[in-house]
DNA sequence: GCGTCCAGGTCTACC
DNA sequence: GGTAGACCTGGACGC
């Protein structure tokens, strides 16, 4: 089954599978030489489907659904996935007309640059992001295949969706330490996991949430696991950018870019980004990250 | 092949 | 409010 979705003018398929790491974790995956992201999914009906996504013209979207591994009778739902993950239903024409002001930031409009791939939930992101912390990338994506494999759904050979809160909160300790190698951060996914389905922590209402962004942050980092770095990094996949979310990379990076090479403290970064006021946190990111388009993907 | 050391973000205890 | 140490793993390195 083919779906088609038209897209904003200013949307760019290929810079938002690479905007950042979450393109090569599962269920999301990628084809060498070619335009395209798949991904496998337990839909909320509890369907689960397989598809991929290409853009054949600048303002159409193509989801292939395989009806051979799942069922492809969910339109509706794939397509309310979809839009949320490349985040279509988000406007970016106030990011990019303050970006037409900056000359050293005119590129992202240009190439559509900004809209940061994102899980269909709350959930999926925020484990992920913990499972990014204090490790390498390769430890990472250990954690999260592990968790596919062991803990999702499978749809068929060596392809399976993202699991459930419930499926992780039924889980011990000791099998997230072992299993799925979490190691210290397993407790943090156990309890993450099991406050959702016992209906104590709402994470899904973030990205419908109207509090000020302090007030959300405050939230985000009262979830044990999660700090200034996760929190400011689930929160742009909210919508929220008035977080930089700097990690080791990201000084190494900036030093690089900026510094020669010295050593900068955080605060020396928060105050270079400080005057792009609430878009900060994506013009950092953006900033940071446009070599990659130009030279090789690091993920 | 084995042992040692280091990097990485968050939490907790302590000052 | 700031700081030190623990947490755990993979990878780099030396032997």
């Amino acid at each position: 089954m083919k779906l088609s979705l038209s897209v904003p003018a200013d949307f760019n398929l290929h810079r938002t599978i690479y905007s950042h790491g979450w393109s090569s974790l599962p269920p999301f995956s990628t084809e060498k030489n070619r335009i395209l992201l798949s991904r496998a999914d337990e839909l909320p009906s509890g369907g689960v489907v397989f598809y991929s996504i290409s853009q054949p013209k600048k303002k159409l979207l193509t989801i292939d659904v395989d009806a051979k591994k799942g069922a492809a009778e969910h339109r509706s739902e794939i397509l309310r996935q979809v839009k949320s993950c490349l985040r279509l239903d988000e406007d970016y024409s106030e990011f990019y007309r303050v970006s037409k002001k900056y000359p050293h930031f005119r590129w992202t409009a240009k190439t559509g640059a900004g809209r940061l791939l994102r899980a269909p939930s709350v959930f999926e992101d925020a484990v992920k992001m913990i499972c990014t912390t204090n490790c390498s990338w390769a430890l990472t994506k250990i954690m999260v295949n592990n968790l596919c494999r062991k803990l999702g759904k499978k749809i068929a050979a060596d392809i399976y969706t993202f699991p459930s809160p419930k499926a992780v909160a039924r889980v011990t300790e000791a099998f997230l330490r072992k299993e799925i190698k979490a190691g210290y951060r397993a407790p943090y996914l156990l309890e993450l996991s099991r406050r959702i389905v016992n209906g104590d922590l709402d994470m899904e209402s973030w990205r419908i949430s109207t509090k000020p962004t302090p007030e959300l942050y405050d939230e985000v980092t009262g979830v044990k696991g999660i700090g200034p770095y996760a929190a400011a990094n689930i929160l742009k996949l909210i919508g929220r950018y008035d977080y930089l979310g700097i990690d080791s990379w990201c000084r190494k990076q900036f030093s690089t870019m900026y510094k020669d090479g010295r050593k900068v403290s955080d605060r020396t970064i928060e105050k270079f980004y400080n005057h792009y006021g609430a878009w900060r946190g994506l013009f950092f990111w953006l900033d940071l990250t446009k070599h990659w388009y130009e030279k090789e993907y690091p993920f």
